[in-house]
DNA sequence: GAGTATTTACTCGGATACTCGCTGTCCGAGTAGGGCCGG
DNA sequence: CCGGCCCTACTCGGACAGCGAGTATCCGAGTAAATACTC
């Protein structure tokens, strides 16, 4: 049960789109050489990311990617949801449905308790990244980090 | 990020062990067949659950497994940890130091701001799913179920 | 100088291979119960 | 009848294939800016 790669460069990629200038789009080749990442790929994760409408991208010279909308309007797990789908990480195979001593249907009609249990879970999980948006990452990034970042931008620019 | 199937043949078998007599032990021949999943894939499962110290097994004629301590003694979370091995979901690659421009290793002493959002958001989770042990499932478990794998049982011991 | 058609370079997006872990299976080593023999 | 020995059937355990999702890559369609030309 280990998360896609592709969450980690998604949650960077709009952590730095959010503390550079946000009317200036980036485009997936400068994402990637920033974070050390293969591009091909990126661009299929960034795809996924404006899919979800978290990120919105231009085609043609000066394109690129850009946020969406506000840094405070998009939560961690929104991103989350948008690279790894949102469906249960547990799912239920109603294996006590099955077997030579099956359980009738009607006694199914309430939830596993197993299942509940681990869903149960699961929106704890859930709750806890919904709780941080990726303005929160920018207020809670070190200054050296934000400093790199606005850095790296600005020759971005200047070139 | 989909949680592995043994998760809940491992949760349901030792549910069903936790119900009938725990003096008795189950092959898994016996587990496979009352939940209507392939035997020897199983094993492997069950194995996993007796290197971790949750289930006991005993060789040779009349063997089989059982509990190897009170259900109230066992978490939901030690059977998934058991399965799912105790890595975190979210594993930072630090691709904050790759890069043209890679973040200075004595910035890096903290940890990356995004790790920490989830490996929180994961802390809750297993928070949660510590909260519950198999006596739980057992006392939570509707009327029915407990009663056709009590009866199931019986039969195995008529036999 | 201004407007416009054209060129052009640059972007994203979908179709296409490759790898690793989960899934599934098999047969062999080891053991404890059950039967047989002797006393 | 009782005790001990041997046999046998049954159990788990580790080694061996198959498949699907995630990973990685390439080239083509589309676009908007820059340019050159005309008025």
């Amino acid at each position: 049960m280990r998360m896609s790669e592709g969450v980690e460069w998604s949650l960077h990629c709009c952590w730095l789109l959010a503390v550079v200038d946000r009317k200036r789009a980036i485009t997936a080749s400068r994402l990637a050489s920033f974070h050390g990442v293969p591009e091909a790929y990126l661009t299929k994760i960034l795809k996924s990311l404006v899919d979800s409408e978290i990120l919105s991208s231009t085609v043609g010279p000066r394109g690129g990617f850009r946020l969406a909308r506000e840094p405070s309007a998009t939560t961690v797990l929104a991103v989350v949801d948008a690279i790894e789908g949102t469906g249960h990480h547990f799912r239920c195979e109603e294996i006590r449905q099955r077997g030579p001593v099956p359980l009738s249907p009607t006694a199914c009609r309430r939830q596993c308790g197993i299942a509940a249990v681990m869903n149960e879970a699961e929106r704890q999980w859930r709750r806890s990244l919904a709780g941080v948006t990726i303005a929160d990452l920018v207020t809670n990034a070190a200054t050296q980090s934000r400093a790199r970042a606005v850095r790296w931008a600005d020759e971005l620019y200047s070139a």
